[in-house]
DNA sequence: GTGGTCTAGACCACT
DNA sequence: GTGGTCTAGACCACC
């Protein structure tokens, strides 16, 4: 995985975690890869994943069974909030960043629903 | 004004004139400030700005003068295009960006016009 | 190598290399020195030999990879253009000059072979 | 006019001034203007185009009669001479030039023939 | 070791 | 004072 030089790496690697929760690539109750070996895919330092899933678990997304490993929280509340805190964070940031360009919505939603519709973007 | 670490600095700048370009703040056959001005503005050196301002000559967005200095292109049809091209590249990576999450068109469509009718982006 | 005062160093440089992929010294596809071995070559500061070489890569000429080199272009069709593109500018510049003193065609041409016939030109 | 960084600006003005002999601006017997009219007209100091007459005199190609100016020589050979040798020399330096491409007498001479033909040289 | 970027500071031509 | 070029020297990412 690549990482941005600007933003702490344990930050970067707790979005991708959220990432793979949102899409349904660890779902509730499931068992999260171990430390060890999510530091080798991420090609990162093992402490620093630990430090991820660490503030993970504080924010309530992940629990850890002493012996067991670490665990996606079964709690599907929380899991159905982090998808929409998720989402409209993302387009809150895109939302911010158009209307430096002075854009009205309805520019942007013309655009959007164009775009969209002719899959060109990629 | 703050740099991203990843991408060179000149690019930045390049993008940060097309951004006062596209808003309007230098508008078309408008002198651009000096290079050693933008430097001092930008906190970055001469060099740097020069490079910048050079790739959009290539662009043909500005051209420069000998003596007199750097203007905004007077073909309004280049600025027009610019605008357009800025604004699909924004939304192209908002969807490519999105599409990472696996949202719908409707999900993304709906969630953007309630943080754009309610104004909760800022 | 000598420089010409009039000329930007870079684009002498750019010419000069482009004289050696017209005379084959440096053939489709084969490394080019690194920059600074080159900018010691020729003299001068690695940044200069940098633009110049960044600018051919502009023109298609040459093709950089990362961390192994640049190389010559590997589509023939392109150095083949180059060879009669840099061969008429020359004949062209050559004919301008001429023309400044009058000369007919028939006088040149015929100067042209006396003196290539007797190899007095060297 | 615009004067070389390399060469001494004497020998560019002695030079332009073989140009007009040559083309028949200036003919034979015919009064040279004055020293400072000369040296308006080139945009440079008095001095050196001084330097640059003297020069051509002591070639032989001008004469100075003590209080009526300076004039081209009356000596058709030399004249005559001089264009062929100015004629001459460009051709040289052309042959020698193109030499370092490597280019055979036939390319050059069709080329030559082409770009003549076609007009394209300007 | 490679290309790429950046800074600091200088000089030049042109007006 | 303007853009353009150049040097010297540095740091970075990639392999």
């Amino acid at each position: 995985m690549k990482f941005d030089a600007n933003l702490p790496i344990y930050i970067q690697i707790m979005d991708e975690i959220k990432r793979r929760i949102v899409i349904g690539e660890y779902t509730s109750a499931q068992k999260v890869p171990p430390v060890r070996e999510l530091a080798v895919n991420f090609g990162v330092n093992p402490n620093t994943v630990q430090r991820a899933l660490s503030e993970l678990e504080r924010e309530g997304l992940l629990v850890s069974e002493r012996t067991a490993g670490r665990f996606i929280s079964e709690d599907v509340e929380k899991i159905a909030a982090l998808k929409k805190t998720v989402c409209e964070q993302k387009v809150d940031a895109f939302i911010k960043e158009i209307q430096q360009y002075g854009w009205s919505e309805e520019e942007i939603m013309t655009t959007m629903k164009e775009r969209l519709q002719y899959g060109k973007a990629d």
